[in-house]
DNA sequence: ACCGCCGATACCCGCAAGGTATCGAGCCCC
DNA sequence: GGGGCTCGATACCTTGCGGGTATCGGCGGT
């Protein structure tokens, strides 16, 4: 199976319509649909189900879908773990949530940069979710994810510790009055919506809050008063006026971890990660 | 980048040689040196510095070769795990260790056949250090690790449990005598020398043991008097007459996991991890 | 200095990838 | 129910690229 092939092969199982992908594609219809269905003879294996008006995914198709967008991602981080490997000065880049664990992450980038032969270390700061692809298309060498939000599937990953969660509420509301909250009293609070995070594919889930990406965003909408959020305790230390933290007694407890992809071994990675282990 | 490209980078890196690179890839010497250098003009970084007697990776080349044959491996899994889904009943294929967590194993399938909508468990038994292969590559869906010796590098795994190690001697053997051993004590026995296992690269260690690649043939081999070895002490129930286990205290502590490639999200993989947990 | 080894270059060939035109089968609508 | 529309398949042509042979150029070893 050849990179091309994949790609065509995506194009039409997302499009589920050939004249379309081909257009996606860049090409034109014929070719397409030959080259799907050499792909299906040289498997053995029906991956699509022609209609009249358009086509629909066989199991097998299903499964080589997700397959063939692994392969692609892997195929993208060669080429650009190559680039850099052989361009400019060695660098980790290291990519977090913005406004997310920025305390630890100063901590070990303090700690990290008085190693012996510590190298640069290039943080991007992403929105939720990015973090991810990133780490799997090879534009970011390690990231600090947060459990149970994050996914540390696929990469090897150390914990850095566990910590509970707060309510951000604007200060005056009624609720920080209390000394501690539960999530139910977080719910359908009047015009403080919990803003809605984007899911692991890019789509939002529906509801009434604001659609976000990032922490920083959420904590502009709750200083406007316009959202409530629920976040780790250590979110605190960038609060400023007007925002109140309360604690939520049955949040999910919030685990940081530091993750990098596998097979990738190089002396400043690990010296990073037992940096962090060691915080 | 085509897997095509890939194929015969690889061959180069590894040969060092376009002249056998192209031999082993079944074609002729000049196209191997063009798609190589039409590869690097599109990546625009040099993979292999030429000189008149063969060819050296440069850091790029190295980087890119592990990458490569992690993208190798995934399109290898892509086509396994399509046709699979195609053809034949649903099944999932476990590989374990021939010889090890035997007991385990069995209380494992047990106890998942149970299960309300439990699928056919292949079994495998494979050879030390061909499990994150056959995982990597498609042809096994889960697979039962012992750390430290296997590394869940890349896999999504879950703990079983952790037990000491003994050492195997054949009965009469003076050491038997004691309540335990170290590590230290069964360092160069005249006569008894500890088999030598297969590396992740496949190559064996110098030394004098035999060469091994199953808990099998070393059982043989210590019932045979001529090889001594150290075990996770559940292999005590496989003993059988003229074996005797004794445990080491230094002996570092074996932990079984059962482990599978991420991106699998079947509900018959759920379940048999899910079972194995509950163990 | 010469020979031998090895990668690069030059040049040619064939095939398969891509394009255009057209067909055939469902589906919808009138 | 028939005509038109949509969409994938088929037929056929063109071309670019992958692969082959022949040869060159450079470096080492004897």
């Amino acid at each position: 199976m050849e990179t091309r092939e994949l790609r065509y092969f995506i194009a039409v199982a997302e499009e589920l319509h050939f004249g379309r992908a081909a257009q996606r594609l860049g090409i034109a219809q014929p070719p397409l649909s030959r080259a799907i269905s050499q792909l299906e003879r040289r498997l053995g294996v029906p991956l699509l189900e022609r209609t009249s008006r358009g086509a629909t995914l066989t199991d097998a198709g299903s499964v080589l879908l997700r397959e063939a967008r692994a392969v692609l991602d892997a195929v993208a981080a060669a080429e650009r773990r190559t680039v850099r490997a052989a361009t400019g000065t060695p660098t980790l880049v290291l990519v977090a949530k913005a406004g997310a664990s920025s305390e630890l992450l100063a901590k070990l980038l303090d700690a990290y940069a008085v190693e012996p032969d510590a190298i640069t270390v290039d943080v991007i700061l992403s929105g939720v979710a990015e973090q991810e692809r990133m780490l799997r298309e090879g534009q970011a060498d390690v990231a600090l994810l947060h459990l149970p939000f994050d996914s540390t599937a696929g990469f090897d990953s150390e914990d850095l510790g566990t910590e509970d969660q707060v309510a951000i509420l604007p200060a005056g509301h009624p609720l920080t009055g209390r000394p501690h909250l539960l999530m139910a009293d977080l719910a359908d609070l009047p015009g403080l919506p919990m803003p809605r995070w984007p899911r692991r594919d890019g789509t939002y889930p529906d509801g009434a809050g604001p659609q976000v990406t990032t922490h920083t965003q959420v904590l502009q909408l709750v200083s406007l008063g316009r959202a409530c959020m629920v976040a780790p305790e250590s979110c605190r230390t960038q609060l400023h006026e007007g925002l109140v933290a309360v604690p939520v007694l049955d949040a999910p407890r919030v685990t940081t971890v530091i993750a990098w992809p596998p097979h990738s071994r190089s002396r400043a990675l690990a010296a990073l990660v037992r940096t962090a282990t060691r915080l």
